[in-house]
DNA sequence: CTGTTAGCGCATTCAG
DNA sequence: CTGAATGCGCTAACAG
């Protein structure tokens, strides 16, 4: 059997009260009775029950992390930066990977309201139709959460994300500068807010420039490395003179496509993501992308979330933290 | 407030007692109770408090996993993998990421006792002389853990973990058959399992070729990116003729350093990783290394750590996963 | 300053 | 088959 503070209390001849008040750093207790306390409880190993202690305060001490994946090293960071940042809060981090099944995740959700997180950050899934009953659920149960990176469209919550319209604008605009006047634009379902707002973006540069541009050079497709790819293959038939992809994953694949199809980049045509994935700038060629200061962000969405843990009142608001150009070799 | 078990038990018309055997699909329920029960739950939403139901049960359906880092692609997918397959099997992942700190780990290793974890998974760190004392309580708390890929010597307990020998001495042996005879071995402090394990392996080849080798060509460093790169630097000035790193990032960055001095790969020197990261195949070129399956690691981890939670008093062993050469452009 | 009492939400006896 | 009573380990009142 585990050591309890019953045994502590017994060994140091308190009261469990006492012992409590004694662990707990309370005020109101006798020097020695609390050196003697904590001397025990240190020779004992004591660890007080987490379960006991949260189910009478009413705090289980626990954030709620949920990404689609964690492969993606975009997500790797993020997981990392949150769990660092969490932890510095004197909070643990709990973890959910959905990778993008919004039935896994509306299973952590639940998983997540049992264990009483006090908190919830969500990275949305990519799925067309969400069925958003357990996000509702949080809403009236009063469990904060705060999205991160993007947003279900429907529901109001606080969001934090990079300005992915003026990301993608800033790209596009760039491009068009170079004298590019046939740029692809490779995304995914145009019903989520990660494609609409980037597609705004793309053709907002388009008409500022005063310049058209036809509905096929929208394609759309799973934001992937492998889609990527077979995207790829099929734009090297149509002679583009730029690729902008929403994402590092795929522009690494296209970029692969390209190179096996004699194409050079950026000589025959330029490729960008969006990201910044470590790895990118390793990529050859170092692929010009948008950087999403994945630090900021987490740092951010903290915020608003112990705001919200603070005061639930408060009105929905979206956040945006300014992306970033990285002009590298393949634009 | 939270809806409870008295909440639904009042609404049903039954007991607490009733409410909880019906909710926890107990035989010797009335299939009408049982239906009616499970309706109100349903239509309130009702969600078991995780902390009273752990509190009573003495479980808490968790497995802690310790993993040094996240940001590293072979740990991304470790930890994908046993999310998977521990919620396959019905319990949660609890996750601390250490980042090669022995106090991190301590830590967490304290708060998943704190949350009455049903079992460990720990990848050790890389410091050099790690304090133990928490291992060791775990032993005499008889909470169950298992060392995964690698292990820290002078603790007896269970590990999972490629044959790391039998990897090297492939990798070398092939490397050696291919006529380099000036090969450069790139590991970590030798103290450590997985740096001393390898180099017997770099030994035991050179040994069977009946070659020998000087101490001048084992570098010890720093196993990561950077210090991949500040080591290709100083290697370009050796003309190796081939250069074996005891993981993917390293090698990754030895090839850019060699780049970066116009030293061609393969044809003035190969270079050789392990791991097998999901982009060392991007890679240009794409790395020759040694792969983890990581899938078998997990699974087997997992399934000596449910037998050591079903009977602690196995004997501690070592299992051994094959490892397989994957032969690619940089050697 | 410390001990006594009560109760968090739930599962498990044991009567009825 | 169902209900009342008990207690898991801990903290929070309130007396003393």
């Amino acid at each position: 059997m585990r050591v309890t503070i019953k045994d502590i209390a017994n060994m140091s001849g308190v009261s469990v009260a006492t012992a409590s008040m004694a662990l707990n750093d309370r005020p109101g207790i006798n020097k020695d009775t609390k050196k003697k306390v904590l001397e025990v409880a240190n020779k004992l190993h004591y660890r007080p029950n987490h379960s006991a202690r949260s189910l009478i305060t009413k705090k289980s001490g626990c954030i709620g992390l949920i990404v689609t994946s964690i492969r993606n090293p975009f997500f790797s960071k993020l997981v990392d930066v949150f769990n660092k940042e969490v932890e510095a809060m004197g909070y643990s981090l709990l973890l959910g990977i959905t990778n993008d099944k919004i039935k896994l995740e509306k299973k952590y959700i639940d998983l997540f309201i049992e264990r009483n997180v006090e908190g919830l950050i969500i990275v949305p899934t990519i799925e067309k139709s969400p069925d958003l009953t357990q996000l509702y659920m949080l809403k009236s149960m009063h469990i904060p959460f705060v999205f991160c990176t993007t947003a279900y469209y429907g529901l109001k919550a606080d969001v934090v994300m990079t300005d992915l319209m003026e990301g993608e604008y800033q790209m596009v605009k760039y491009l068009i500068e170079k004298g590019k006047r046939n740029i692809y634009f490779v995304t995914c379902d145009q019903s989520l807010m990660l494609s609409s707002l980037r597609l705004d973006g793309f053709k907002k540069a388009h008409a500022d420039a005063g310049l058209s541009f036809s509905n096929d050079q929208i394609i759309e497709t799973v934001p992937d490395y492998d889609h990527g790819y077979k995207t790829g293959i099929e734009l090297s038939k149509l002679k583009p003179d730029a690729v902008v992809a929403i994402n590092d994953f795929l522009a690494w694949g296209i970029t692969k496509a390209f190179k096996d199809c004699e194409i050079s980049i950026p000589q025959d045509v330029s490729v960008a993501g969006y990201d910044d994935l470590l790895y990118s700038s390793l990529f050859e060629p170092a692929l010009t992308t948008v950087k999403q200061p994945i630090t900021q962000i987490c740092k951010k969405t903290l915020e608003v979330l112990v705001k919200n843990i603070e005061d639930d009142t408060q009105e929905a608001k979206t956040y945006y933290i300014s992306p970033k150009m990285m002009v590298r070799d393949s634009t």
